[in-house]
DNA sequence: ACCTGAACACCGTTCAAGT
DNA sequence: ACCTGAACACCGTTCAAGT
């Protein structure tokens, strides 16, 4: 009956945070894209949030528990871009094209998530349900374009595999290489990055269309 | 003429230690291959050579000048590895594909290092003259692979950049994903990384080979 | 069940001081 | 010119203690 004083000050943060890992998870991501992943640490997302410096690791165990949870959620917004990016083209080589542009623009968009996405720290060494399975959606969606691509160029189903790695890895090679490089000579064109990524994904096309069993 | 006392004790190691510059990115480099790109700091790095934990500031500045010397280090080596693997192919398709596939054995071969040599820190913020140098006669050699395939194609040279990056992406992709996904289920082929490799290569060269204008 | 506070070992970096 | 030593602010993590 007493729980909530009539004072007028200002909020008396509770002892208990009440949602404490999801305010980490978004201070994480607000921090991310703030500073870099540089910049992100457990003391400091705690700090921003108000609670002690400590109470994370609770919920969290340690700092690559919460990276995993960041980087699940990244993975759920990847696969929700993808999805409308592949929805709203008409033709399975538009989809395959959507599919990695998605991946590409994402990256491009949020850089330091991406790369706590695929680092090694987050990949490696860690297998957890929830992240993998997002993961795995991710890559499932660009698997399933690629499927549709090859049956579409009259090609056999049993490439799918080989090709939908080569249209990973081509993705993600243009992220880091237009992520890292901001202004290295080996990119002195002016072209937008938009524009240089649609060119190698057709590249890639191009080439799983003349894929030899 | 009293430099060199006549004592047995255990080297009392001179106050200057001569060249701790290349001492440091030596025991950098053995950092590296041992524990890891997360393990490397100045301050272990210097206590394995024997030194004050401060003196490498005066000849790197801070952290990342260290970083950026051994990138350059590393891509000395890259380039060596890579100018060998083109030199002992025979048809402009065999030297482009060894260009790229060198740069893959590299990354598998030397993860901390490559990871280091293509991360952010040491990319981005910086513009070192040697650094560029050396990543920049890397590109090159692939560069120069991507044009004579061209013109063993019979296409026009004028698509060797786009193609080139194109290359460049898909190799850099492939190791990073091998790499970061050692035992992923996306993955879950027991074939050889190597494979693997050479196959998506393949499909990028056959990709390059089909390109418009 | 959830959070705090003090403590420990480790960083990068500065700055005065030594040789 | 090259290196040391003390100091500062920052980490991740442990552990006993509080609510």
């Amino acid at each position: 009956m007493m729980d909530e004083p009539a004072s007028d000050q200002p909020a008396p943060r509770p002892y208990h945070h009440g949602n404490l890992r999801q305010a980490m998870v978004q201070s994480a991501l607000a921090l991310l894209k703030a500073d870099g992943l540089g910049e992100l640490s457990l003391r400091r997302a705690a700090r921003e949030i108000g609670v002690s410096q400590t109470a994370p690791l609770y919920h969290f165990g340690n700092k690559l528990g919460l990276l995993v949870a960041v980087a699940t959620e990244g993975f759920h917004r990847l696969l929700a871009y993808r999805k409308q990016l592949v929805q709203a083209a008409e033709t399975p080589h538009d989809r395959l094209h959507a599919a990695m542009l998605a991946y590409v623009e994402f990256g491009l968009a949020n850089p330091a998530l991406f790369r706590l996405m695929t680092g090694p720290d987050v990949r490696n060494n860690v297998h957890d349900e929830a992240l993998e399975a997002a993961a795995g959606e991710t890559f499932g969606l660009l698997r399933d374009c690629v499927t549709d691509y090859l049956r579409a160029q009259g090609l056999s189903v049993d490439l799918a595999r080989r090709a939908a790695l080569a249209a990973w890895a081509t993705s993600h090679g243009i992220v880091t290489i237009l992520l890292d490089r901001e202004q290295s000579p080996l990119l002195a064109s002016r072209r937008p990055k938009q524009e240089i990524a649609q060119d190698i994904v057709e590249i890639v096309i191009g080439g799983i269309a003349v894929m030899k069993p």
